[in-house]
DNA sequence: GTTCTAGAAC
DNA sequence: GTTCTAGAAC
């Protein structure tokens, strides 16, 4: 029996369609201001046939050290943007359908570690309203269908939520396991961003677009990042990253 | 978001 | 002396 819901799971294939470049695009063109992501930065493509010069609103740097364009850091190239270019790279992609699709995280904290992105050009959490919420929910049940599909036998627990102030650009849901068990988990910073109010979970977003319409971040969450660091699974407070890795190992399961 | 590294902490 | 953290980075 097919489920109607995920007929695209993506294992091999290779050439399948990356709607979203193309919806972006034209709605940049068309003048529909409903992206809030001030970034002429998206514009860097080179082969747009938009002349370079000829968008005033195009801040960008004069040519430096006698680099070529293509070397120019800025635009698609900065760090905060890398999402955006990642979603459309088949190779990244774990799963997709025509409203979201699911990448592996390139810097994991944990056994598993995927991020559910919509489509849809959605800069943060500030730009969600009501008119969102299936999103919301269809981006939930997806993260529930990779669980299964991916770590079904597994006995590990997993969260589903977002980060109240994300560094990367592009509303992306993470779904993470609570081993925390990766290399790439290193500072205060990674483990209370999971392990505070800081993560928020992703049914407490969609109740609060139920219930108010947008979703509202608490005061005081860059001070969370600095908390010490604490188990989540037994509460004891840990002196470091490092002694706080050794402590988890007693948590996993078997 | 990461890398790098000075100097604090041990 | 080594481990570890935390702030700057083109």
């Amino acid at each position: 029996m097919v489920n109607e819901l995920y007929p695209y799971i993506v294992e091999f294939e290779e050439e399948a369609k990356s709607p979203g470049l193309e919806t972006h695009r034209k709605r940049k063109r068309s003048g529909n201001s409903d992206s809030i992501e001030g970034d002429a930065a998206q514009e860097a493509e080179p082969s747009t046939g938009l002349a370079p010069g000829s968008d005033p609103s195009q801040c960008s740097v004069p040519t430096k050290k006698g680099k070529d364009a293509s070397t120019k850091k800025e635009s698609l190239g900065h760090w905060s943007q890398g999402l955006k270019i990642s979603m459309q790279d088949p190779k990244m992609q774990v799963y997709k359908d025509e409203q979201v699709v699911v990448i592996k995280d390139k810097y994991p904290k944990a056994r598993h570690h995927w991020l559910v992105l919509p489509w849809a050009s959605l800069a943060s959490l500030k730009a969600v309203t009501r008119e969102h919420l299936e999103l919301l929910k269809h981006m939930h049940t997806v993260g529930e269908k990779v669980i299964a599909d991916f770590a079904g036998s597994s006995k590990l627990r997993f969260r589903m939520g977002y980060h109240a102030i994300p560094s990367m650009s592009h509303v992306h849901l993470h779904v993470i396991s609570q081993d925390f068990d990766s290399p790439c988990l290193k500072n205060k910073k990674h483990w209370n961003s999971f392990n505070t109010e800081y993560f928020i979970e992703s049914q407490a977003v969609i109740e609060m677009v139920q219930e108010g319409g947008r979703v509202t971040v608490q005061d005081g969450m860059p001070e969370l990042l600095k908390l010490p660091l604490r188990c989540h699974e037994c509460q004891q407070l840990l002196p470091s990253i490092p002694q706080l890795k050794e402590h988890l190992r007693k948590h996993w399961p078997q």
